[in-house]
DNA sequence: CCACAACCTTTTTTT
DNA sequence: AAGGTTGTGG
């Protein structure tokens, strides 16, 4: 038998060696999926299959570099090397490069990160003469990145009437042409964001069925992890490629799908078996990573999940302690119980720091553990956040990089033309950037032509200034191609006068500026060398590929040192720790303007009334003073009189967006009152747990046995997990009363509802 | 036309 | 914390 069959479960085996045809391997949290899917692909390479015809599709970098490293130890690095493995955004940008000029771009050309699009878009918004206010660009981009995960392109979208009153609706029409210049200017400089990576791979394969071909025969075994949170874009991808063979197996977890915000969509797991009726499933339902009380919590509440694919995941290790939830008033005291928890789990267990993770939802709420854990002298490292590679002077340097390569990359130029200062200023860089538009020209080529200059309008002096920018980057550009990736990087650092800019500042800031530059050159360096010693490319170029599809998990930063890991819950997938703390829970607690005696028939009567509060004169001042407070929880309770008469308490339908003047002069007249108050200590009238509260698409699912509380009466009052939408806020638009009046709808806690109150009543005691 | 300072606004989760 | 905007001064 061969060696990569021992130490595996029977469901596990079959996995593994059932190679031919699709399989649908459904893996339970911590049913040993890695193993499953680094041995099936030994295996394969086993039974003489070539490594390069293996095409395994990872969801993080990270994943794909532990499954290579494992590989590479099972069946050497000779052979490991040539397996396509890696993300669908690395993998598929390799073949975009390959097969750039089909498409029309070039193989130098650019990944537009989230920022670079976001400032694209804000240029576009504004040259359309369209308010920002209005149109977003965070959320225009998502208009867009949803549509082109959905395939639809530019010329689509304008034609797709559905969408187009979508739009309308949202009162931002116009969406659809900001779409086709923001593809426009893409293209026009050489650039693609991540859904063009996927996108664009789709149409090369939809219009030139050659190339699909080529694919199709190099890629004779498809593997797609964490199928369940691919979008319709990956798939379309997979499921051409593999039409042929139809040697697929696609791993995943229809359980564990979290990635619906950005077009993940389940259903792709779920319809596996239309699309592939011959297929096979392979269960992996054992739980080797947790106690049987957290399989069972977890098991409780998938169990309500609708159109799930029947499991049953099981553990065979020991009950374990129940589930334990901490109630806090604030974000203080949660941050000191948790640290005392730790402190004495540390004592009675003897774990080490590395034993313990925190996790919340945001990455902002990591501030306050940060905090109480330096207050402790407790280590800790922190994923996520500003990333190493978003930091302002890494993105510089990056963009110095970015421009010697491709110098149509306009966000590029217009980040350093004037960094360091050069005397290039606003109005310089916008005729520039007019003068290209109107050519249907990059920045670049008008920048480099003195005619073009003179055409846009700039005065000698700048025009001077500009042209001599250029010949600096013209001679980055033309060294870039030929010189080492870190002797080219230090170069320009030198010569651009990035140094020089930190060697005059003595500030910290600046300093630990430098360092962070210092530590990119490092990077390069080390890049490099292990590209050198592998044979492969080793210039600016090069590593430039490999950054721009980093991300903040995958950065290496387990220095061996014994720390406490917080992270997101998104970033946690897939690991392990023997204690968690999972964190911040008020933000997906029921929320407590619900809470209480009323009844879940009650609250539906109710038809989901919330509370909003509302100014006038001064709505904006109320605003972001409450924003304040739902981020740092220093709104100042002791000084209300800021507001004093310009706040009215209105009731308001969420879903119909309407006002109920009735229910605010029946609340206002009667007490001055809010409704009835939660009766957090008493059970006089508990909620019915047996009906399922719904909203919005999102599911209020009761705690089971396997949790206990420290204060039962919360526990019993408010203890719901829902998958809510995001926050407890929501910006809407009141139609009606206000037209142009725009509020900011949260759900209050008490603190906020005696706020709240407050407000009301001196408004009615004048 | 540009530099610089002061202020305001903005952030879910990730490739 | 970084970008954008506004205001001042050269």
């Amino acid at each position: 038998m061969s060696k990569y069959l021992e130490n595996l479960n029977e469901a596990q085996l079959q996995a593994v060696i059932n190679t031919e045809g699709p399989s649908l391997v459904i893996a339970g949290a911590g049913s040993g999926k890695t193993r499953v899917l680094t041995n099936r692909i030994a295996h394969l390479l086993s039974q003489g299959v070539r490594s390069s015809a293996v095409l395994a599709l990872t969801f993080t970098n990270k994943a794909a570099r532990e499954m290579k490293e494992r590989i590479t130890h099972m069946v050497g690095p000779q052979i490991a090397r040539y397996l396509w493995m890696g993300t669908f955004h690395s993998v598929f940008s390799r073949i975009l490069r390959a097969e750039a000029s089909t498409l029309g771009y070039p193989s130098t050309f650019t990944i537009y990160d989230t920022q670079d699009a976001k400032s694209l878009l804000r240029t576009i918004i504004k040259s359309l003469s369209l308010d920002e206010a209005v149109y977003k660009p965070g959320v225009v981009m998502s208009r867009i990145s949803a549509a082109k995960n959905n395939l639809v392109t530019p010329g689509a979208y304008m034609a797709n009437s559905s969408v187009r009153e979508a739009d309308k609706m949202a009162r931002i029409p116009k969406t659809g042409e900001i779409y086709a210049e923001y593809a426009r200017r893409c293209k026009n400089a050489g650039a693609m964001d991540f859904d063009d990576l996927l996108l664009l791979t789709n149409l090369l394969f939809r219009d030139h069925p050659e190339i699909l071909e080529k694919y199709q025969q190099a890629f004779q075994y498809i593997l797609v992890d964490e199928y369940q949170d691919t979008n319709f874009s990956q798939y379309m991808i997979v499921k051409k490629l593999a039409e042929p063979h139809q040697n697929i197996c696609v791993v995943g977890d229809d359980a564990q799908s979290i990635y619906a915000f950005r077009g993940a969509r389940i259903e792709n797991i779920l319809n596996f078996k239309n699309d592939y009726p011959e297929f096979k499933t392979y269960k992996l339902e054992q739980n080797y990573r947790s106690t049987q009380t957290i399989v069972n919590a977890a098991n409780s509440l998938i169990a309500k999940n609708k159109n799930q694919i029947h499991k049953t995941v099981f553990s065979e290790n020991e009950s374990g302690h129940k589930i334990k939830v901490i109630t806090a008033i604030n974000d203080q005291e949660e941050g000191f119980l948790v640290a005392n928890e730790i402190h004495e789990i540390r004592m009675r267990e003897h774990d080490n720091w590395s034993d313990f993770a925190i996790l919340y939802r945001t990455n902002a709420q990591s501030r306050i553990f940060e905090e109480v854990l330096r207050k402790r002298n407790i280590p800790y490292k922190i994923y996520g956040g500003l990333s190493f590679y978003q930091r302002k002077e890494i993105k510089d340097i990056l963009a110095y990089f970015r421009l010697a390569i491709n110098t149509r990359d306009d966000e590029s130029f217009k980040r350093i033309i004037n960094y360091p200062a050069r005397g290039i200023g606003a109005t310089t860089i916008g005729r520039i950037e007019e003068e290209a538009s109107r050519q249907n020209a990059s920045m670049w080529e008008i920048a480099s032509n003195i005619q073009h200059l003179t055409k846009a309008g700039l005065n000698s002096g700048s025009a001077k200034k500009v042209t001599e920018f250029i010949e600096l980057l013209s001679r980055f550009g033309e060294k870039a191609a030929q010189t080492e990736a870190f002797e080219m990087a230090q170069q320009i650092a030198t010569q651009a006068g990035i140094l020089a800019e930190f060697y005059q500042d003595k500030s910290p800031e600046s300093i630990s500026r430098s360092e962070n530059i210092q530590e990119l050159l490092n990077a390069i360096k080390l890049f490099s060398d292990s590209a050198q010693e592998e044979g492969r490319d080793n210039q600016l170029a090069n590593f430039m590929e490999e950054v721009s599809l980093l991300t903040d998990q995958d950065q290496d930063k387990s220095d061996d040192v014994d720390k406490i890991t917080m992270m997101t819950v998104h970033s946690s997938k897939g690991l392990e720790f023997n204690n968690v703390f999972i964190v911040g829970m008020e933000e997906n607690l029921f929320p407590s303007g619900f809470s209480g005696t009323m009844t879940l028939a009650e609250l539906e009567e109710e038809r989901r009334l919330f509370y909003v509060a509302l100014t006038r004169a001064r709505k904006k001042a109320f605003l972001s003073c409450a924003q304040q407070r739902f981020r740092w929880g220093k709104l100042d309770f002791s000084n209300p009189s800021r507001f004093i008469g310009e706040i009215d308490l209105h009731f308001l339908d969420i879903q119909n967006s309407r006002m109920f003047p009735q229910f605010h002069s029946r609340v206002l007249a009667e007490e001055g009152k809010l409704p009835p108050q939660p009766a957090r200590s008493s059970h006089s009238q508990p909620l019915n747990r047996q009906q399922q509260v719904t909203r919005t698409g999102t599911t209020a699912t009761p705690l089971s046995d396997n949790f206990e509380a420290d204060d039962p009466a919360t526990f019993e009052a408010g203890m719901y997990i829902e998958h809510q939408r995001f926050g407890r806020g929501k910006i809407i638009e009141i139609q009606g009363v206000m037209p142009e009046a725009k509020a900011k709808v949260f759900f209050p806690n008490q603190g906020e509802k005696q706020l709240l109150l407050k407000f009301a009543k001196l408004k009615i005691s004048r």
